[in-house]
DNA sequence: GGAGTGGGTGGAAGCGCTCTCACGGCGTAC
DNA sequence: GTACGCCGTGAGAGCGCTTCCACCCACTCC
């Protein structure tokens, strides 16, 4: 007989009737059950299972003071989002991560300045415990606007020069770079060339950053800016073929640029590698294993940097929020140089 | 002077205190000031205002039974999320639709059947009102299971055969895919071929019924399937060269096999459109427009299509979900041929 | 053997909100 | 002038849960 009319769930006083324990037993066993002895437990957990209880949200929630979700910040200044194959990734890591730790993932789609009010309030409203969000462009204001919020934040990569000091996880960029360009002057070419990235973004900043510190003599000829996308990188390949004909090796700042380039070079006759080495940055696998000649590229491991992200927001989370002992340090990733046939 | 503590937020007992009214008529104002006079309303409004009270999500939904929140579906039979600016705009007209609405997006992704006893318990668990979700492939369980959690969901994308009676939102695939063919017809082509997409998605066997609704007497050899990725159109195009080398005409099922078909088409030798045009279907501005030639294709409206999913869904919510005089009937909407210089 | 100790358990308060219901005041009708 | 009805308002219950606190009992120690 069932202990609860078939139209509502069974609530947690249900089970600690049909267990002979009270709510506060039953609540305890269903929270861990720490404290109960083991004949009580299994009762309540019995229970449980025959009545099919699931706890209410709302109501743990409205007591705990925990929402037990956390908002996923996605600013769209262009328009490079999920069709990015990164950013699925991240998304896809973080999703993992916070499935793992109980906690639900809000997709907070951010449709511009105009757009920040609302968003203010929400966070403001306590309906999630954290926060995730991206650096993109350094004079976003996103960035000043969550963090005024007071919800506990970690961002993906690292955030421009005007953010407070935040806690964020970012893959080692400049170091990567260094390995690429390393590599590349390992190879003994003597005019490596490198196309950026936007000069507002810290990723692209830190690539070049990363150039310069093997190559610190390096000619400004060689040197020339995109904009992450696939045509900026073969504008930026031709610049570079008419400046410096003699250029041997490109360093392109990711993926997508790499390949463009990797099309005009072809379209001018120069073979790769044997005339210009060519080196990308991300191991965007779609882009760089489907290149011709595949590329040679530094590797992130993106899906990694998302479950981080998570990690460290629950540090901060259960330190309460607080610069404690466990205070958020943020977290750079390694990576690592995937050799294929372009260099 | 605060009426509050610094630390907690402002309740609606506060908000109530101040404007010399009880809870019950704050509550009242807050939910739209129904039968409350003008001068109470106001002035708990201004308390509001001052106080910077934003209601208890919590709280709300332990009285209402109202989450307030819809799950979107995204499960992962393969990688086909990956880097698909369809799904992208469509999750983002869902967002902005569910904004208006005043509803949380609870992004739910699914790991594979493995992952479906969680996405049950949480849905069954009464976290959210209703659910989004996509019909992938017609063996997918995952319908099933959502039917058997009894939330209300509408689906995008016409669900297979196997599937309930349920709301979806689709665009005119079969109309779409009838335009493109009489088109192609219309300029007088005799060989149209069509790469055909999955056998086991409802989207690309309605293309492929509205092709045979206008060449229903089509020469079964001007048929090659492919998986909508690029790689299978260029594959699917090469097997048709072999098979009609008289072709003077393609309908791909999609963007993506209609960008392969060109390469194909271009590394042979043949011209487009002059000697075969070419048709896609979807959009997809980066890839047609950026093809070469640009691609002559059927526009769907994705974002309309996430935000008509969002008010389907909202509809079937505010009828208690059965079937009423309001009921849930599905949506088709209509394509557009766009005409650019592949046909 | 009695008092002290501590862990296990239950009672009950209360989280912030909505909503039913009772009440009071005003306008209308006779 | 009195009776009736209706609209606007407030009191209060209660949504389902966690947790503080008091209580009880078994056990240990003097």
């Amino acid at each position: 007989m069932p202990e609860q009319p078939a139209g509502s769930r069974p609530t947690l006083e249900a089970v600690a009737a049909r267990a002979g324990v009270s709510r506060a037993t039953a609540s305890r066993v269903v929270n861990g059950g720490a404290g109960v002895r083991r004949p009580l437990a299994d009762k309540v957990r019995e229970a449980v299972e025959e009545l099919g209880y699931v706890p209410n949200h709302a109501a743990r929630s409205l007591v705990t003071r925990q929402s037990g979700a956390v908002a996923v910040i996605i600013a769209e200044p262009e328009f490079r989002i999920f069709s990015d194959p990164f950013f699925e990734q991240q998304v896809r890591g973080i999703s993992r991560e916070l499935t793992a730790h109980d906690s639900q993932l809000v997709l907070l789609w951010v449709e511009g300045p105009g757009d920040y009010d609302r968003i203010a309030r929400y966070l403001g409203g306590g309906h999630v415990d954290g926060a995730l969000a991206f650096s993109l462009h350094d004079d976003d204001g996103l960035p000043a606007l969550v963090h005024r919020s007071k919800v506990p934040t970690v961002y993906g990569g690292r955030p421009g020069a005007g953010a407070a000091a935040v806690p964020y996880v970012d893959c080692d960029n400049r170091g990567g770079a260094r390995t690429a360009v390393r590599h590349l002057v390992g190879l003994g070419r003597e005019r490596v060339a490198h196309i950026a990235g936007p000069a507002d973004q810290t990723s692209a900043i830190d690539r070049a950053d990363g150039y310069h510190d093997v190559l610190f003599d390096a000619d400004p000829a060689l040197t020339a800016r995109g904009d992450f996308t696939v045509d900026s990188g073969a504008r930026a390949m031709a610049e570079l073929l008419a400046r410096a004909p003699d250029l041997d090796a490109v360093f392109a700042a990711n993926d997508l640029m790499a390949a463009g380039a990797l099309r005009v070079l072809r379209e001018r006759g120069r073979r790769v590698p044997e005339d210009v080495a060519v080196v990308g940055f991300d191991d965007m696998v779609t882009v760089a294993e489907a290149a011709d000649p595949p590329l040679t590229t530094v590797r992130q491991d993106i899906e990694g940097m998302g479950r981080l992200m998570v990690r460290l927001l629950m540090r901060v989370l259960n330190h309460g929020g607080d610069r404690g002992p466990g205070a958020p340090a943020s977290v750079i990733m390694p990576t690592e140089l995937v050799r294929r046939a372009s260099a």
